[in-house]
DNA sequence: ATGTGC
């Protein structure tokens, strides 16, 4: 008999509802009641169906005798004005137009139509997200909305340059390997004792209820880098401009490059305050994930730090991970570069109107400021320098963007055909799985091409020794 | 992205 460690089958979720598109509140509640009541012998899926059948059609259940209600709740809920969209939606520029899938621009356009937008940005590795496309950036006025930040709040590239010879990675790549394994921690894995860090001391930590309920966990995680694309690895970085801001003669220089976010903190901040935002600020069905806080407001103000405390979180967590590794290869960095891409920034045009600048996966890119744009596991990541485009709201991609979704590489890509590319283009990886396959990416060269107004490469960044979530061995290479 | 699930 099969061995089930919870006793009831798992039920039909709130979340899993939301997911779907399913109004939140009333009809949400009334959904899961009535699945509950009636139908909580059919298959999850058939419940879905079911649900999913009266959300497109509400008229036609109304006198249904179990569905009824929902489709009451349905249209009521249609009925109750929410804030208009804009009939006229406003410009964006568009960086990459042809990589770019049907999905993100019809989110951007939902995006340009908000009463608070001022103006927006796609971004050449955008692709389809939640609210607001990935690669979106959108400037709003005094409104900041939880998933134009995006779920993993202040998510973050991080590189530090040391003074190694980059021979000394073919030389010691066990050694590297093992240095990876035993400095990082990925997916449910955390430190057994953590390091303690100043960011815990922050009176965000007592003062925001929820932040409050955080911070044990938060503590536990730091220095964690949690799942998804997020990576620690080591690599040789090309420094190509002379003339760099680290004072770093042109050469190659071994070099660690991290990408990861706020764990379970920055989680846990975006889904409650999109929650308060989603009632408190009602939209149409197409636009409901972009419902905003007002800035004014308390519930706004307390997004605003939470978010701010996540992005420092953050920024901790690199240190530590960068902290260990230097220390594990008895060296101080030469240099480092740090940027985050899921934030939210108080920004002034060029007519000093202040603006609040979201950038959901994508990268500061300011007259001058440093970035880093990596592009796989098997291909190059990009220092780079912002060229302060305006149009494109001093912005740039944050990666190479998908091409593949997560379900599509599982499905399409086998292991011995990824370790055979891998092997060939000479990278070791630990942990990861086929749906961060250098195949589910854009060429980052193309993605570069489509940007040289937003940034100049500085740097290029070669990954050679990698490591992602998932079992350490699934896809290393003999 | 996240110990995802009123």
């Amino acid at each position: 008999m099969k061995k089930n460690k919870s006793k009831a089958p798992a039920k039909l979720s709130a979340d899993s509802l939301l997911r779907l598109g399913f109004p939140s509140g009333k009809p949400l509640g009334t959904a899961l009641n009535i699945v509950h009541t009636y139908y909580k012998d059919l298959p999850k899926n058939h419940q879905i169906e079911l649900l999913q059948d009266v959300l497109d059609a509400p008229d036609q259940y109304q006198l249904h005798s179990t569905l009824g209600p929902l489709a009451l709740a349905i249209l009521a809920q249609k009925e109750a004005a929410p804030i208009a969209l804009k009939e006229q939606q406003q410009d964006y520029t568009i960086y990459g137009a042809s990589g770019i899938d049907e999905g993100a621009f019809r989110q951007m356009e939902i995006a340009m139509r908000l009463p608070v937008a001022r103006a927006g940005a796609l971004m050449p590795d955008a692709h389809q997200g939640y609210g607001l496309p990935i690669g979106g950036v959108l400037a709003t006025e005094n409104a900041v909305i939880p998933y134009g930040v995006g779920v993993d709040i202040g998510c973050r590239m991080s590189m530090s340059i040391y003074d190694i010879n980059t021979g000394f990675l073919s030389k010691n790549t066990e050694e590297l390997k093992k240095m990876l394994l035993d400095n990082t921690r990925f997916g449910h894995t955390s430190f057994k004792r953590p390091k303690g860090h100043d960011v815990m001391d922050r009176p965000e930590f007592s003062e925001i209820p929820i932040v409050r309920e955080l911070k044990d966990r938060a503590f536990l995680q730091l220095g964690t880098s949690g799942g998804g694309n997020h990576f620690v690895e080591f690599g040789t970085v090309d420094i190509k401009d002379a003339d760099n801001e680290f004072n770093l003669p042109v050469g190659s220089y071994l070099a660690v490059l991290s990408h990861s976010g706020s764990r379970g903190l920055g989680a846990n901040i975006a889904g409650y305050y999109t929650k308060v935002a989603m009632d408190s600020c009602r939209l149409p069905q197409e636009a409901k994930h972009l419902a905003w806080l007002d800035l004014a407001t308390e519930a706004g103000q307390e997004y605003w730090l939470a978010m701010n405390l996540a992005g420092d979180y953050a920024s901790a967590c690199h240190h530590q991970i960068h902290e260990r590794l230097s220390e594990a290869l008895g060296e101080s960095p030469l240099a480092t570069i740090e940027n985050h891409h899921n934030f939210a920034w108080k920004e002034k045009d060029a007519k000093g109107r202040e603006y609040i600048v979201h950038r959901k996966g994508a990268t500061p890119a300011g007259k001058g400021v440093l970035g880093i744009i990596p592009g796989s596991m098997a291909t190059p990541g990009f220092l780079v320098r912002g060229k302060g485009e305006a149009k494109a709201l001093n912005s740039a991609s944050h990666g190479a963007g998908r091409v593949m979704s997560r379900t599509q590489a599982k499905n399409t890509l086998s292991k011995p055909q990824v370790q055979k590319h891998l092997k060939k283009a000479g990278i070791e990886v630990l942990g990861s799985d086929l749906d961060e396959a250098p195949m589910v990416y854009k060429d980052i060269h193309q993605v570069m091409a489509a940007q040289q107004d937003l940034v100049e490469v500085v740097g290029v960044f070669n990954p050679k020794i990698v490591r992602m979530n998932g079992d350490e061995k699934y896809m290393e290479v003999d």
